[in-house]
DNA sequence: CCAATTATGACAGTAATACTATCGTATAAC
DNA sequence: GTTATACGATAGTATTACTGTCATAATTGG
């Protein structure tokens, strides 16, 4: 008897600890949130293997580090181990890579966005949830093992406007480049509509969210004077509180 | 008698035609609007010389038919007879000559709107008058022989942000690379405090007017789904309207 | 009006960038 | 066990973004 007991609770163990492995293995599926981007944005997915994973890790990380500028693919198959021919085999060149990046970001905060309206009643609820999404879309949990959410942040907002301010902006949107961006900024008109049925402006206004966001917090940091909203520890909330005055004067909205 | 008046007539005449010159002598000085902008921008200031004018105007030309990136100073050279030294010279870089052309369009404006909001009292109606300004810079009257305010303005909606969109903008911001766009922001932000001196977020919504009208128009010609105005003729004052729509409701002012 | 200064053009040169091409090997798929 | 493919290694090219030198033209000062 002690001895069939003692062996179940071996078995047992093995169980708990087979059970522990596959629960840590299922965390690293989920870990690695995959998002279906347009497919003209790169040859190969780098969502798919770990030469690409490396190849946006440390691209975001490079970009961070040195600027848009004067990052190069050179510099980055150094710094993973490999060649820029095998860059070049995934992003067409760096300006791909950072609508690449830029894309993963915007359906990042959206499928943020989405999971938290979900069971949200009341339109005013839903357009605070994402205004406080689209600011602090980092803060409560990483989404992705490879992706550091905070630095794509911080990218975006220094470098995400280089993505569509290019010349050959009209033929990228023809194929369908911007559309995560213009995905996001539907959802959040359509909760703009849903507040006030009669507003004329909803897509500015969403899109306006957006830029604004972005653009007061790198002028908080960089330019001051440009901005009412000061950075350090305060100024996400501040930067909320804003967005969220404005969008209910503009919505006719008491708060 | 018929004499000394036929006389007279020759010297009213010669005097007409010297008047008549005169005014176009003085119509060429003012058509050559010159701004003391920041002495970081330039090694030499281009609006002193033919050369550097030439740069200036063939510079909005270039970047404007070929995009800021594909821009170079050989190009530039080629074109205006001219080789690449001689607009070092000038210039330390592209990137400076993007901030300096950016710096003289805002001085453009703000001087603009100064002289359109003097002999205006209410505050409401110089807001009204800076939207107006700030959107259509250029429409009223050309200022100057050499730059095409038209094509500045289409430069800025473009290409305006990579100005201060770079690693170094903190250290640029140091030496007053910046200043003509604060001053400018400063100016509409004390007269949205004029309109209402409780106003929490001045300098926010000042700069957000002139990121957003810029962004808009940029969405609406590119990007249509991202912005609610279409363009097209009717672009421009759909565009009025929304921004002083947004700063009437924001401001708790009645239109 | 001449001397001195300064601005420009002509030409050369360099390191880095943004790619493209070829080839051998390792690995995964069928 | 062959075949396809992914990757690394290496080489090469046109262009970019500058810097340096020198002769000449234009402007300024006395």
């Amino acid at each position: 008897m002690t001895v069939i007991l003692s062996y179940n609770i071996v078995w047992l163990t093995k169980f708990i600890v087979f059970v522990t492995l596959m629960t840590f293995l299922l965390y690293y599926c989920i870990m690695e949130i995959r998002f279906d981007l347009c497919k003209s944005l790169c040859h190969r997915d780098p969502q798919e293997t770990e030469l690409g994973k490396k190849m946006i890790e440390n691209s975001i990380v490079l970009i961070d580090e040195i600027g848009f500028e004067a990052f190069t693919f050179k510099k980055l198959a150094q710094r993973i181990g490999s060649t820029e021919k095998s860059i070049y085999r995934y992003f067409e060149n760096k300006h791909l890579l950072l609508v690449f990046l830029t894309s993963w970001y915007w359906e990042w905060v959206r499928y943020l966005i989405e999971i938290n309206i979900k069971n949200i009643e009341s339109a005013p609820k839903k357009l605070k949830i994402a205004i406080a999404n689209l600011v602090e879309a980092t803060a409560e949990n990483p989404g992705n093992k490879y992706i550091n959410e905070n630095l794509l942040h911080r990218l975006v907002i220094q470098e995400g406007g280089k993505a569509y301010h290019i010349t050959a902006v009209d033929d990228e949107n023809k194929v369908g480049m911007y559309l995560s961006y213009k995905k996001l900024v539907k959802l959040v008109a359509d909760i703009i509509l849903e507040v006030n049925p009669k507003f004329k402006y909803s897509s500015s206004l969403s899109s306006n969210l957006f830029e604004m966001a972005n653009n007061q917090v790198f002028f908080a940091e960089h330019i001051p004077q440009l901005s009412s909203i000061a950075s350090g520890k305060k100024m996400n909330q501040d930067l909320i509180d804003m967005l969220w005055h404005f969008s209910g004067k503009i919505l006719n909205q008491e708060v």
